[in-house]
DNA sequence: ATAAACCTTCCAGTAGGATGGAAGGTCAAG
DNA sequence: CTTGACCTTCCATCCTACTGGAAGGTTTAT
């Protein structure tokens, strides 16, 4: 199969399917006579899984890692499974500081609501931000 | 005041302030007869501004339209409450998500853990990422 | 007088994840 | 045989928010 299929099965540009092949997270297919790359079903499995895992905020490095893992034939499921572990713990944080953040959003523009824009303090650039 | 004097008072670095006059978020300042940039209390107030409104999560080209309306002569407050309010409602969004994303990754730690390796697939990367 | 600290401009690079375009080769239909 | 869709490589560019460094000028302390 030729890139533009591959690209149409899984929903990614050619452009971006010679991208990851570049920075080593898709391995280089065969070639045509004519030098045109052509994929298999292997290729299919493992772009979906690119972009799945991407999907789970997964960064291309750690795909990259997860699918070394693998090549280097040692057990993927462990590692994965920490790595996930990992991302969850750090999503826990990151939500923790938006909810801070969108609490203290909501709080100002009410402030900003009810401001009489008449006492600004012409050297500050907005007194609703201090 | 010199931009390192500006620096140490806002904890910005000098780099970072000209940076930020070279994309048109800080005024350019007056100059010393030697051409340093020569700074008074308004640019530690609009530094302070920059430095508060990027901690709430508005990007330097949101804070860039927050002060051209400024020095439109227009009324801030109702403009910057907006941007607030939009700003706090893209949040909840992205916390929904993120949360979604987070429940998603437990789960699949949990599998990854709980499945026998002996069991994957050797056609996919990674069974528990389908 | 001289060294250290500070300032200037300009150019380049970083990360992450692509995307755009030029110049040229190939393939299938009409 | 030509047209158009598709493919190739390579190089450049985007976004955001900086950061680093070179080459040179200024100020301050000793």
């Amino acid at each position: 199969m030729r890139i533009g299929e591959l690209a149409a099965l899984t929903g990614t540009p050619p452009k971006t399917i010679r991208f990851y092949e570049d920075i080593r997270v898709l391995p280089a297919p065969a070639r045509t006579a004519s030098q045109y790359r052509d994929y298999d079903q292997t290729a299919v499995s493992q772009l979906r899984f690119i972009r799945a895992a991407q999907a789970l905020g997964l960064s291309l490095g750690e795909i990259r890692e997860v699918i070394s893992f693998r090549d280097r034939g040692e057990t993927v499921c462990a590692h994965v499974a920490s790595l996930l572990q990992r991302r969850a713990t750090e999503l826990d944080e990151r939500i923790r500081e938006l909810q801070r953040l969108r609490d203290e959003l909501v709080r100002l523009a009410g402030r900003a609501r009810r401001l009489d824009p008449r006492n600004c303090d012409p050297s500050l650039v907005c007194h609703v931000i201090p």
